[in-house]
DNA sequence: TTCCAGGGTAAGC
DNA sequence: GCTTACCATGGA
């Protein structure tokens, strides 16, 4: 049946799943009292924190016994201890370190990240949560099992949401977004987009082809280039990453432009440069504020 | 009420 | 080239 669950345990350390699945980075997972409850690929998934790693189960209605997808998902191979060892040493750097340490970077499919962050300009991070949620309710069949009234929603194809049209998007509140998302729907339906083919080009060559969509400037690519491609030199800058920048690394030098932080950003964070933004992110986002 | 939110675009200098 | 108004919506 398909309410057949199958159960693993990932022994795995310094993950901190709770920073991992809050800090922006996806807008999908609902927390629930037994757990996260989310989607990978179709599968329904549930996740807790453990003290040793991260329980997970998914529903067996395909392939029962393979969990690549999983470990692919949450990046469960990356060694974490050599990974910050690249971080730069400096004072703010080791203590947003301190304050998020096992915040983790996923690699999520590449249409969902897109579209995600396509809604996220000028939104808070609920209020993204808010319209995705309306558009899974509003164009997918919600994903459940009989003992558990908990829905889960998969992100919408770009198929789905080509042909869905842009004023549904407008009733899911994506306001002035619904043509910027609804275009990249349909561009990326037609083939003009190939987002799977981004997987094997540069990551300068795969941010050029993202910034064609009308809607997508640099911050949108490099987030999706981070937590889809996994192209770990990508640094977005927000309005909080470039706040952190500025109290952070331009104290007293007046403030600092884009390109200015841009360039800064690639010499002084080196290779993990993403990881680092992401932890200056959920630091001064969360840490700081009153 | 006013300001701000994981921005981008196009019009105006 | 660089700055600025505007886009839609809800929370603080």
């Amino acid at each position: 049946m398909a309410d057949d669950v199958a159960t693993r345990f990932f022994p795995v350390r310094d993950y901190d799943l709770e920073a991992t699945l809050t800090s922006g980075q996806t807008f999908r997972w609902i927390r629930t009292q037994a757990g996260w409850i989310g989607e990978i690929e179709g599968r329904w998934v549930r996740v807790q924190q453990t003290p040793d790693g991260l329980l997970a189960e998914c529903s067996t209605s395909e392939r029962a016994g393979e969990w690549g997808w999983f470990d692919h998902y949450f990046q469960l191979g990356i060694n974490y201890s050599d990974m910050i060892k690249l971080l730069p040493r400096d004072e703010p750097m080791q203590a947003a370190l301190d304050y998020c340490r096992g915040l983790r970077l996923l690699r999520q499919n590449p249409w969902e990240c897109l579209a995600g962050f396509i809604l996220s300009s000028t939104k808070q991070i609920p209020q993204i949560q808010q319209i995705v949620q309306r558009m899974g309710q509003r164009l997918s069949t919600p994903l459940t099992l009989s003992w558990l009234d908990t829905p889960v929603y998969s992100f919408p194809k770009p198929e789905i949401v080509a042909e869905a049209g842009e004023s549904i998007l407008r009733e899911c509140k994506a306001g002035f977004r619904a043509p910027y998302l609804w275009e990249a729907a349909c561009r990326i339906q037609q083939g003009e987009l190939d987002l799977e083919s981004l997987k094997n080009v540069s990551c300068d060559e795969a941010r050029r082809q993202l910034m064609t969509l009308n809607g997508v400037g640099r911050k949108i690519a490099d987030c999706v280039l981070l937590f889809a491609y996994g192209f770990q030199e990508a640094f977005p800058i927000d309005v909080w990453v470039a706040r952190a920048l500025h109290e952070y690394y331009f104290k007293g030098t007046g403030t600092p432009g884009l390109q200015e932080m841009q360039t800064f950003s690639q010499s002084h964070f080196g290779e993990m440069a993403g990881y680092a933004q992401q932890y200056l992110f959920h630091y001064i986002r969360t840490n700081r504020k009153t």
